[in-house]
DNA sequence: CGCAATCCGGTCACATCCTGGCCTGAATGC
DNA sequence: GCATTCAGGCCAGGATGTGACCGGATTGCG
């Protein structure tokens, strides 16, 4: 412990489990002098990161926030959980930032070690698959992989095509990307000696083989757009439209819960508009309504109401 | 850049940020000769941090996982993403951590420079709260009370009774509970000399007082026992019971997104079974069964899907 | 008001360490 | 084999970290 930078870590530590520090206690379990503790303090503060104190009794030393981050130093249930709120991030619950979820990610599995990743896996594994995504990936996959980019490192997996062949791929991975709530990986193929992209949710087994690559330049530059142009089959996107005889004010929240906007129409009535991929989807946000309403659009999207509406009669006369 | 232990959190984060490092390139990032860098690299390991090294053309440096996790230098994005996706675990989106991951929670909210935290907010106000919670709590009350409770620090804040009263109330905090889906406060109330607890929910514009308190032993000594007891109020739970007439195997997987169990009955019918506080959340996943189905209970979810069915089937005649 | 607790920072002497340069060895991949 | 890269010993000189001691400033409390 006569290393000042381990001293340094530790201090660190320290001021991030407890708010308040006295700088007596502080020396002590730093077994150095309290003028040495004052050192350290002070060049904590030279290196950036503001570590406030109060005079007087009763006060202390305390980790504040600075204008930049300073390294986090984080217990194990800390550090699975914010493993685990990544990997569901990733997932698609927040829209936005699943990149850079995907990129935290690599970073802490990278040092994660083992048993805490079998404790987030095991979590993971427990979790429903929620707001019915087709795909659902799992995250030790999407970490490998975002590892892999990230590392420029080549990537073997085993690829599971749409008619169900399986084939084993070795590529340079280059970028992943969220779209429509599904993983795509932009990589070039050194076999086939061209840029293919890959649904995550049908790799299976990915593990970096160890050699690097040189980085390449995607196709028209933009990874993201290449991959919104090359799906061809893009599920078909719903939009359904219901007049809602209630105000809008007065409609219950969970009406809307699902990707859903209101639009007032009038005193006694409002419309709801609501996007998804099936139709089932559609409907769900109908059971929350207790007053009258009226499907507008899309005609299939009547169908399919009245198709649901006979099932359920039928199985409640049963 | 002299400073060695500044060297070591340089060097810690560089190795985070890239996977591979020759030891030339790291020598001359940090301004140093290559003789000291192989020392720094030496220091980091008998720190317990495994720096594995690869001889050879190609060779370098790269922080690998060991039996602890080393102090986590996050970029900003890292940080948003990491602390958006703790609020939303915080919220219940995964069951059983969601303690963890407001205490993590805490410890990063504490450092998080403002302008982050305001990033941070931006998106949690922009997500839709999801999966029809009642209570849905601002991710930044949940981070302030947690910090407050982990430093002993006393916390005023502005309660907001179930019959509309408001009032202001200064406590010492002592654990949040998470029970049910909803966020609880346990805290001494010192004004009324007795324990309450509070839902996290109906608490307004939480500050830190900045006066500190000794520790109380809570009632019974554990916190989430108290909190389950003084739940006079809990909200009706209802199980559905659904008999499906396909076999389980063939279950569209929609159909049990919302904590759904499925039991095989036999090679042509299954059950599904799911527990929910209103009974419209029972009847959503219905949506997703293209077969026929029969509702075997509880009566007044059969009623309710009698009703239902009457309302959709009058929107799509409509 | 006075007192105790607490942080703050100057100075000094001494031991320690850190650094760069140089060299030999060993592993690795082409 | 040969180039590349990590590993680590040795050395000399200078920088720096450390504890002891001090007086000062600020704060909260009785």
């Amino acid at each position: 412990m006569a290393d000042p930078t381990a001293r340094m870590l530790r201090l660190l530590s320290l001021l991030q489990t407890h708010r308040f520090w006295p700088g007596g206690e502080l020396a002590s379990e730093l077994t150095v002098s309290e003028r040495t503790l004052r050192r350290d303090v002070d060049r904590l503060r030279e290196l950036g990161y503001p570590v406030a104190a109060a005079r007087g009794a009763g006060g202390g030393y305390q980790l504040q926030a600075g204008s930049q981050l300073p390294p986090l130093l984080l217990d194990d249930d800390d550090a699975v959980a914010i493993a685990v709120g990544l990997r569901t991030a990733a997932g698609g619950t927040i829209a936005g930032i699943e990149e850079a979820s995907v990129r935290a990610l690599a970073k802490l599995e990278q040092v994660l070690p083992p048993g805490l990743r079998r404790r987030v896996q095991a979590l993971q594994d427990s979790i429903v698959p929620s707001l019915g995504e087709a795909g659902t990936v799992d995250g030790e996959v999407l970490a490998t992989i975002a590892q892999a980019c990230r590392d420029q490192e080549r990537l073997r997996f085993a690829y599971r095509r749409a008619d169900g062949t399986e084939s084993e791929r070795t590529v340079e991975p280059h970028r992943l990307v969220a779209h429509h709530r599904r993983w795509y990986l932009v990589a070039w193929d050194a076999r086939r000696s061209d840029w293919r992209t890959f649904r995550v949710d049908r790799i299976g087994d990915p593990a970096g083989s160890g050699g690097r690559f040189a980085a390449r330049r995607p196709p028209g530059g933009d990874a993201a757009a290449y991959v919104r142009s090359s799906i061809k089959a893009r599920p078909t996107r719903h939009e359904a439209v219901v007049l809602v005889h209630v105000p809008a004010a007065e409609l219950p929240r969970e009406a809307t819960w699902f990707r859903g906007e209101v639009e007032p129409v009038d005193e006694r009535s409002c419309r709801i508009r609501t996007k998804a991929d099936g139709l089932a989807w559609l409907t769900v946000h109908l059971a929350f309504l207790e007053c009258e309403y009226r499907i507008e659009g899309p005609p299939e999207l009547v169908a399919f109401a009245a198709a649901h509406a006979g099932r359920l009669a039928r199985s409640a006369a049963g």
